[in-house]
DNA sequence: GGATAACATGAGCTACGATTCCGCTTAAGG
DNA sequence: CCTTAAGCGGAATCGTAGCTCATGTTATCC
């Protein structure tokens, strides 16, 4: 989980801004594109040698956690923007919410990846954030339970479990597959029977 | 698609048995525990040399696919029954049937890691069983559209994208993911709307 | 400016898993 | 039986991708 409470000395301001670079990268070369990329090619594409690679991050899981960190950061801001929302019906507040993150996801392939065949290795730098995700998403269920919006049997668990199944069908337009109507689907499913 | 009309010489009776030894071996190692699984090890397991899962096999691609060939003939005779099943009603007999193959699936971890990471290569081995699968689920799901029980935006190819979305979710019954809600979830969202 | 601790570099090391190759074995036909 | 071609074994090869490390560079502080 990083540094608690910022205790460690500031870095250099080259290695600042290398360590964005190589994120940048990563995220390029792994969210759109090819399935894997290897560390070398992130390194060229950020214009760093590997070894900087590797003094940034202990090894390729630890830079693909980061990814998967910033990810459920973004997750997080769209429940907690769903959250403060008083506007809305509480099953359109969640229902916003998994439409603008599974949105989100649609365009970061890496991350999908990473979050389906989750190498548990890969996961553990995004503890702390998954269970923030799980503490949100437990608040706006609870919230359409009360109002009566949301199907008894739902529970908090199933929030990411909806989204990870809608994911694993994203990037199969060819094939007629379209997640936006998945998820619709899901939505409905959800909805109070009767 | 194998060979068409067994134009080739029948096999010696060995080479016929280990052929089935080795997938059994692929089926057992990939189907539950480990995700990956080296050649060596299927070999091993199938008590031949690794030589000869290449003599039966070009590459471990084929082998996969395979596999994967293996699991659409099921998933397709599936499809075929509820067809056949004169009794039920439209919707209960497409619903059926995804039932039944997705709980094949759940004990199946082999084919779902294939299905899912789609490598082209792998797929390319049941592209006539994919086109069946294609075809039944089409008859399936008129049928249900017919009798007013399948919402009218659902087409048929939704069933093997909906297929592995649940899919992607089975395994993880730890984080307190239940495919079979899940599933129902699905299910659900498929009947018409009012 | 100069000292120095951080930081960067990238050739090369290492591990690992797919695939090959060739001498040996054996089923099957006569 | 004997021949022989199909089949088998598994050590060795090859390619790849993750990672290390000895050497060179530079931000930062005085």
């Amino acid at each position: 989980m990083t540094d608690l409470l910022e205790t460690a000395k500031p870095m250099r301001a080259d290695a600042r801004r290398n360590r964005e670079l190589i994120l940048a990268a990563a995220r390029e070369l792994l969210g759109s594109e090819k399935a894997d990329a290897q560390i070398d090619e992130v390194a060229a594409r950020a214009g760093v040698g590997v070894g900087t690679v590797y003094r940034h991050f202990p090894d390729k899981e630890a830079l693909l956690g980061e990814l998967v960190r910033e990810r459920f950061i973004r997750f997080n801001a769209r429940l907690q923007e769903a959250i403060e929302d008083e506007s809305a019906a509480p099953f359109d507040a969640l229902a916003g919410a998994l439409r603008r993150n599974a949105a989100e996801s649609a365009s970061d392939a890496a991350t999908r990846r990473a979050l389906m065949s989750g190498s548990e290795r890969v996961f553990a730098h995004a503890e702390a954030e998954k269970e923030e995700f799980l503490r949100l998403a437990e608040v706006l269920v609870g919230r359409a339970h009360r109002a009566g919006e949301l199907r008894e049997d739902f529970v908090a668990s199933d929030v990411p479990m909806v989204m990870c199944g809608v994911c694993s069908t994203m990037g199969k337009r060819d094939a007629g597959w379209e997640w936006e109507r998945h998820l619709e689907l899901v939505l409905r499913g959800m909805r109070p029977s009767g």
